[in-house]
DNA sequence: TCACATGCTGACCAAATGGTCAGGAATATA
DNA sequence: TATATTCCTGACCATTTGGTCAGCATGTGA
């Protein structure tokens, strides 16, 4: 990547491949067991197996157990914050919130066990986010809520309260991703689908829409049934 | 303290109040602990600390560690089970959703701790609950479903899947114990209020029944469909 | 070929882990 | 009072914890 040979000493880079291969292995098992375990059930020895590597070279690559832990919870936030797009007061409700369900959804689809390590870490009183949870993340919600109030005042959706929805909407949607155990126990199912989650989206975009009283794009008050 | 001195001979029960006091100390320590760490992360001496006893006397009350958490389990899904009475296709939907969901945030309410606990379980895999995953909750997940697909064919609602509708109830409900955090993080406040807990139940009230088209005892609800 | 720098890891450490147990403290019966 | 029975806990144990470090392996540039 940087090869800046020429003014300083040669950094000499070496076994670059090698050295991106064993950290993302390192970063894989380290998000398995952490989300398994939480920060403190976790053990470097643990991780250390499931990489297949030594233990010191785990340290070696990622300095403390801390600084590893605090890695894959950046590493989540920055998947997160990638759906997070800007949303004005002239976008269609109806678009934006059926979107992000279903981005959302993917998500947790895509990365279960990063999303479980971030449970887990709110869970247990987020030592490690509270700036994260007291700053960025607060006036993301602040801005999106204020769009969602206008869009009330506009006559676009109900006037609910644009913080309770926004919960909602995380707390239905990681759900699937969070309580897999529960999920699959009670539907006696492996593994959820391609299909299942098809369907999830669809219904829980059926429900926040209409629930709010979102009007679909162009169209009057049509909410009132979906095909059926 | 003990003076059963008249009566019947005391049966060899001694200080049976410390007793009792002690292991409610400990029960209550170690949900506090078990919640914020998980199973594994958990120390028996941080619980004994909290309870304010030797760490063998811990031991000697509960056993185990393992025999500690289990208990802890089963008087969560004991609490969880005293809200979970019977339905029939002759209740009124609004009603029963209504009442469920105000339960439900109730419970999460007074037993924060203990809904954590859970969550951790379930987050990690619920190696201590599949039997129950599996067999008890699955059989009343079952159960609910069937009524409600009822409701929907007497067109008391719509026809949504009953499944994930009583995985929405559950993750919004409990998002508020189980995300503490992350909540007052966002909203700014030191914990949330009864009137933040009232909106909270209307706010998800209002979404299900609307969300899924559950008609008001008697008449049809505003949006939607026309009397039949 | 030779040095030199960095990559890597087995051996090690102090602290903490869950659990055991001998034996003193407290109470009940005689 | 003496004796029996249960309650409790400090001291201890083997194992595991996160982390360090000396020193060998593996390059690189000359």
């Amino acid at each position: 990547m940087s090869q800046d040979n020429a003014a300083t000493k040669t950094p000499v880079r070496r076994n670059e491949a090698t050295r991106a291969r064993n950290e993302q292995m390192i970063l894989t098992a380290a998000e398995h067991i952490f989300s398994r375990h939480g920060y403190r059930g976790a053990s470097v020895q643990a991780i250390a197996e499931a990489a297949g590597l030594p233990k010191s070279n785990v340290l070696y690559y990622m300095g403390s157990k801390q600084a590893l832990y605090v890695r894959l919870l950046a590493r989540m936030m920055k998947r997160w914050n990638a759906l997070l797009d800007d949303i004005s007061v002239e976008d269609d409700p109806a678009e934006v919130l059926t979107a992000y369900i279903r981005r959302k959804v993917e998500l947790s689809r895509r990365h279960p066990e990063g999303s479980r390590l971030f449970a887990a870490e709110i869970l247990g009183g987020a030592p490690f986010l509270q700036e994260y949870l007291h700053g960025e993340l607060r006036e993301w919600v602040e801005d999106r809520a204020r769009v969602f109030e206008q869009w009330a005042e506009r006559g676009l959706m109900d006037p609910v309260n644009p913080v309770w929805l926004i919960f909602l909407i995380w707390s239905s949607t990681q759900h699937y991703a969070d309580f897999e155990a529960q999920v699959l126990g009670i539907t006696g199912k492996d593994a959820l689908d391609e299909d299942d989650t098809e369907e999830i989206t669809a219904f829980l975009t059926r429900i926040v829409l209409k629930g709010c009283g979102v009007r679909e794009k162009g169209r009057a008050i049509a909410v009132g049934r979906t095909a059926e």
